[in-house]
DNA sequence: AAACGTTTGTGCACGTTTTCACAAAGGCGA
DNA sequence: TCGCCTTTGTGAAAACGTGCACAAACGTTT
């Protein structure tokens, strides 16, 4: 079963961009478009088209020269690098506001994550339904876990109960992570770590308001244009 | 008005650690510590000692050799820099599944950054509460972020409406957005942008348990061990 | 006042990521 | 079939971020 794939290491900037593609292509092959150039994923991407095309290139050689990329093959093929052929369940450990807004957001179980379990540690929680799924609690996690396989947990506890909660995950097999809690937690090796804060995303934005509001008053009043964009950000025409 | 502050780049990627940073000083400002040393924050914030030297040189000379860095001043001066010194009022536009978790969401307003308006295009969802706010029309989005003087717009529509979402809050003045809508959003020059995609996250660490299947079934069942770690992760001896 | 141990601040080398630039390769029309 | 136009795939350079290693600086002790 060894084809002409995954014999490369991926670089994780590529890994994080490809998701993007993904979804990119995806509608596009909804409203019928058969085949993309480098350039269009690109416009629609928000990046460089040779970032693109050196992204796919990881993937192996699937674009036509002169052509582009057949968009429905490249979506296999994306799908495929990142295991996304099946649907990989989740447990939430912590059912209150955040866990009850991610167990009932579709955008997961839309895109192959539906949640397999959710836990807490508070008795007045469980047993409650959210999203679907009963409320189990805590102590239960590895019985949650092994009856459906998850392999992925997704913290979203209190920061103080963020650590705790890593190492309940990891104690009944879960192998990746996704940290909602603003605590950054630890987990022993070969465990995948990912972090979402969503004050930090605000404080950066702070910092850049803070900056525009520094650049006026430091000099005269000079024109605001110019300023860096952070993050994924993007200019110009629109779609 | 011109101090010693900020004549410098602070580089995206230090920006992005600070308020992790921030966090953890202020928690340890709590429980008593006057006093930390770049080793003793870098532990805590799971980096590299030197990393946070660098990071934290880029505010200036605020450490004591021999000594470590005053906990209160340091909190004082990130936050300063980060521009943290007063309250960032934010409108949410979508007031849907999501829209109402992060207006509930405390951790947003805990940190400085409370929901200051939200609105939809929905008129059923209009004048209904949530969060403490009441909600408004889409169309009324520049008489709530005039009268409140909010330069933050966060995006929580589906993705199909997030460009609109985009072009309102700019016509409204808002000149930050984070957007949590999947889709790649594009605003005019000058605007900074933050993108949260929650799937993007989780599929990122479905390619990281792909990898670890292939690998284990590639050769013949090697230790697990080894495997690399994506983002913010951490190994080793726990708080 | 001098010697000592500690910790900062930073020059430098290294690795990763981005961007440029162009040869190679495919389709298409004459 | 041949030449032209388009677009890929990728070397090489530039930009960026990380980590090591060490001199300079500080408090403390003698």
């Amino acid at each position: 079963m060894a084809g002409q794939r995954s014999r490369r290491r991926i670089p994780e900037a590529t890994v994080a961009r490809l998701p993007v593609y993904l979804r990119i292509l995806g509608e596009q092959f909804d409203v019928g478009v058969g085949n993309m150039s480098s350039e269009e994923l690109a416009e629609l991407a928000g990046v460089n088209a040779a970032k693109v095309r050196k992204d796919l290139s990881y993937l192996g050689s699937y674009g036509t020269r002169g052509v582009g990329y057949d968009v429905e093959f490249l979506v296999y093929q994306i799908r495929r690098e990142l295991g996304l052929t099946h649907d990989w369940p989740v447990v939430i450990v912590g059912a209150g506001n955040l866990g009850q807004a991610l167990a009932g957001y579709n955008g997961f179980g839309d895109r192959g994550f539906p949640v397999g379990g959710i836990v807490d540690i508070d008795d007045a929680k469980v047993g409650s339904v959210v999203g679907g799924v009963r409320v189990r609690h805590l102590d239960d996690i590895t019985q949650v876990v092994q009856a459906r396989s998850i392999s992925i947990g997704v913290i979203a506890t209190p920061g103080a109960a963020a650590q705790d909660a890593a190492d309940a995950l990891v104690a009944a097999g879960v192998t990746s992570i996704l940290n909602f809690s603003p605590t950054v937690i630890t987990v022993p090796h070969g465990i995948s770590v990912g972090k979402v804060d969503l004050a930090v995303e605000l404080q950066i934005l702070a910092y850049h308001e803070q900056r525009r509001i520094n650049a006026a008053q430091g000099s005269g009043l000079q024109s605001l244009s110019g300023l860096s964009i952070p993050g994924e950000s993007r200019r110009g025409a629109s779609a």
